[in-house]
RNA sequence: GCCGCUGUGGUGAAAUUGGUAUACACGCAAGACUUAAAAUCUUGUGCUCUCAAAAAGCGUGUGGGUUCGACCCCCGCCAGCGGCACCA
């Protein structure tokens, strides 16, 4: 359209002046379908392209599904706490607070004037006391269930951003915010136990309808192995008589997926950060080794993460001066100290196999340790084994973890790589974590009549050197009194992660200004859960991990309902779409395209169709402009389509049928399509009708011309709403007498309309189609005439002729293959 | 190393899930309109052979297999992408 800006402005302020378009309604007795959109961190430089293609991708669905007559929920909110906002707030000198509410302005504009039809009545925003007030609920829940707790911990610490990092947000050992290296660091913590919900996190996602990549990752993730914890007895020499002189422990414990190979375990390796290392550091047994161990402790200690894996193939080891005690065969074996061996990790000591494990294997060769043979290659049978011997890998992993329960020094288990959830951040612009310590009574949480505890604002936002947070700065702030004695305390300072506010964002769009609950759970009853969750892969793990964590502890505490175990039912992925040159866009490759610029051009409806036409929803596309130019030619020749169609009313020909097949396909097509988000071929149905409509040339009857409005109307909303204001009143009606095209109803494929009267049927001749052969619908099932006619054809005759047809296969209305022989 | 995914024209991609491979679009070529260009319209366009057409052959990364029939199912290989990774 020409003139696209003058369409988009005046149906831009119609849309605006009639909010109730795109409400949800909570009182309907229509079906629900709640689609949620990864609500945007509001950056201060825009909308993106990304953000642009996601939210089209759920706005037409949602479009099509409110048109299809269901109670849509398709909201929006700002995930606005966060780094980005705080660095800029520090280096222009200005309170986050006006930042987030400019870059959140400027964000609803961009969106409204995309024509993302959210419901703007349930916006939620993260930074908003009123929403943060639930955020800092849930953790005090969690706290009061023994599921968060303060440690020391050493934590990834950023020396730029000065913060400290969850395991998530290490990248190869560097800062996935500003890329520097990560080094370690001791600071109290709070710490959440995640872990606690592994196994609920691996099996409720047999209740979701996730694609398997998503499952995948977060199984991964969870890392869950099933295994034994075995105990050693701890010796100081080989010649000493029994227990250890120069450690207080009796026991080393080690976590092995593989028990059965306890024969072949000839020493054992603990990290540098046992227990067992510090007690033997504390002691003076033996003052070479002494020397050696703390040599090799300082070494590995000064590593950083990235060192420690990137060295990982050469293993480094210093000898405990420790023996321990196979329990199977009561050989003393010596223990070793390495770093391949993760504190974090079972129990941060293993029993090594060299003759079973690479890694074993590697170190024993390195320190000439002894190997033994458990198995035997070719039978795979334990060998070398007392008891064991002759038995396959799983009935050995049996019979082994009896032996050990029945002795008491073992036991199956499992082990995990998911970590705790390291939860403090040493920063402003986040929500304070409502906990106070009190000398007396220790961590308190803060009584839930006195949430939300509001940011301060302070003078300077500027994490302090010492990594503690701004607001620790703030007297009025820390000091308090204690929720339980009354007496003096002091509040904590840190702040949450990012993640905190959009664990449960999805929940507070059901019920967003409630102060007396998180939602109601009536309503969250209508509208758990959600039904589609588009999203970034880059989220398929943490949020999505946290997210389900979070609702199963709430779902646990019977906050949401307990008919939905999940929150989210199906999660797709969106593509990721890359600049002109196929590479990933950024600033200083200069390939970033702006959708702003892009529909300011083109006009938005033209931006929309394009990045839905691309390619399928989930893929990695470039932006080609000469294909935006084919989807804007192909909306002007609609308008000119449509437009003569008005003109021509009133001289309908006979031939209206061939029009209604056409259509009715299409309907059909479209349909389905946008069930299954394959927009660039329901798009692509959309062209075929055109086109073959356009051939035609005959003249539709106003229901008809509406029909193909209607379907084009999710993709090109202000376009559909021009051309069928244009259709419905002939341009006679005034505006507030007009129903948007966005509320009708979405066209049903009349099936008189979905069979054609002639169709072609395949000749082949074994399996290789020579010919075809057109037949009326009524006969195709007629299988003796359809064989025979096709046989008199020419083509087929040339083929047959002299052969011995074998066989006569017939595809009813598809097509026959004749098998011959010489 | 483990897990998941992908491989189809010059390009982005379709294929009703075992039944006419390449829909739709881009690009390209020729033509129309124009003084000219842009825009628009028409026609053609997988490869080989041919001035052209017909006919034929080849053709969905690769080698096999199952089947009347395979982009689709099975086995082996190659290439690329994504996630995890010294996880015992």
């Amino acid at each position: 359209m020409e003139n696209f800006k003058e369409i988009e402005n005046k149906w831009r302020k119609f849309w605006e002046e009639h909010p109730g378009l795109y409400q949800a309604d909570n009182n309907s007795k229509k079906n629900k379908k709640y689609i949620l959109v990864e609500f945007p961190y509001p950056s201060g430089s825009g909308l993106h392209v990304g953000h642009a293609f996601s939210f089209t991708g759920g706005d037409v669905y949602a479009r099509f599904k409110r048109m299809q007559g269901e109670n849509v929920l398709f909201p929006m909110g700002w995930d606005a706490f966060g780094l980005p906002t705080e660095n800029y707030a520090i280096k222009m000198k200005r309170k986050p607070q006006d930042v987030t509410k400019e870059n959140t302005d400027m964000f609803r504009k961009q969106m409204k004037d995309l024509a993302f039809s959210f419901d703007w009545s349930r916006e939620v925003n993260t930074t908003d006391p009123h929403y943060y007030k639930w955020t800092q609920w849930i953790f005090i829940q969690l706290f009061n269930k023994g599921l968060a707790y303060k440690k020391e911990m050493p934590i990834n610490w950023c020396p730029s951003c000065k913060i400290g990092l969850a395991n998530e947000e290490v990248v190869d050992g560097k800062c996935e915010r500003c890329g520097s290296e990560v080094s370690r660091r001791n600071i109290s913590q709070w710490v959440v136990k995640i872990t606690e919900y592994a196994d609920k996190l691996i099996e409720g996602l047999e209740e979701t309808n996730f694609i398997e990549k998503v499952k995948q990752a977060q199984i991964n993730w969870i890392g869950k192995s099933e295994g034994a914890k075995i105990k050693f007895k701890v010796k100081s020499s080989s010649s000493s008589r029994d227990v250890a002189r120069y450690v207080s422990t009796d026991y080393l414990e080690v976590f092995t997926t593989r028990p059965d190979t306890l024969f072949g375990a000839t020493f054992m390796v603990i990290a540098p950060e046992h227990q067992l290392v510090s007690q033997l550091l504390e002691t003076h047994h033996d003052a070479s080794l002494q020397k050696n161990i703390e040599t090799y402790i300082k070494q590995s200690k000064k590593k950083s993460d990235l060192e420690r894996t990137e060295l990982s193939k050469d293993k480094t080891g210093v000898f405990s001066g420790l023996y321990a005690i196979n329990p199977v065969n009561n050989k003393e074996i010596p223990i070793w100290i390495s770093d391949f061996v993760l504190a974090s990790y079972g129990t941060g000591a293993i029993m090594s196999v060299p003759a079973h494990d690479e890694r074993d294997e590697e170190f024993a060769k390195k320190f000439g340790l002894e190997m033994i043979k458990v198995y035997d290659e070719k039978s795979n049978k334990v060998i070398n084994s007392d008891f064991l011997n002759g038995l396959n890998k799983e009935e050995a992993i049996k019979k082994v973890i009896k032996w050990l329960s029945e002795k008491g020094i073992g036991e199956r288990t499992a082990s995990y790589h998911l970590r705790d959830w390291i939860f403090s951040r040493q920063h402003y612009w986040g929500e304070p974590i409502p906990m106070i310590n009190c000398p007396k009574c220790g961590w308190v949480p803060v009584a839930e009549s006195d949430l939300p505890i509001v940011l301060p604002e302070v003078e300077v936002y500027e994490p302090t050197d010492d990594g503690k947070s701004p607001l620790s700065k703030i007297e009025s702030f820390v000091k308090t009194k204690c929720p339980k004695c009354g007496g003096k305390a002091e509040r904590e300072t840190d702040t949450m992660p990012n993640w905190a506010g959009s664990d449960w964002y999805f929940l507070r769009y059901i019920d967003p200004d409630n102060d007396t609950v998180l939602a109601s759970q009536e309503l969250m009853k209508y509208w758990c859960p959600v039904d589609v969750y588009v999203g970034g892969d880059e989220h398929n793990v943490l949020h999505l991990l946290y997210s389900r964590f979070i609702y199963k502890f709430l779902w646990d505490l019977g906050v949401v309902p307990k008919e939905q175990p999940e929150p989210y039912y199906k999660r797709l992925s969106h593509g990721v779409i890359l600049g002109p040159d196929n590479q990933r866009m950024s600033k200083s490759k200069g390939n970033v395209i702006v959708p702003e610029v892009v529909a300011d051009k083109y006009g938005v409806d033209v931006v929309r169709m394009y990045m839905m036409f691309m390619g399928p929803f989930d893929s990695t596309m470039a932006w080609n402009e000469n294909t935006l130019m084919g989807v804007k030619r192909f909306l002007d020749r609609f308008e000119q389509f449509i437009k003569l169609q008005i003109n021509q009313v009133g001289s309908e020909t006979a031939k209206n049928r061939e029009v209604k097949v056409i259509l009715n396909k299409t309907i059909k097509n479209i349909t389905d399509m946008n069930e299954q988000f394959k927009y660039n071929t329901a798009i692509a149905q959309m062209m075929e009708a055109l086109n073959k409509l356009t051939d035609l040339r005959l003249s539709m009857v106003d229901e008809d011309i509406k029909t193909l409005i209607k379907l084009l109307a999710p993709f090109a909303p202000y376009t559909a709403e021009e051309l069928y204001f244009m259709v419905e009143t002939h341009d006679r009606a005034y505006l507030h007498e007009y129903a948007s095209v966005h509320i009708a109803e979405w066209p049903k494929a009349d099936s008189q309309y979905l069979i054609e009267d002639k169709i072609i049927v395949a000749i082949a001749i074994n399996g290789k189609v020579r010919d075809q052969l057109e037949i009326n619908f009524a006969k195709q099932n007629d299988k003796d005439e359809i064989v025979e006619r096709a046989k008199g054809q020419e083509k087929i005759k040339k083929w047959i002729n002299g052969k011995v047809i074998v066989k006569e296969i017939y595809i009813e209305g598809k097509m026959i293959n004749f098998v011959i022989k010489d």
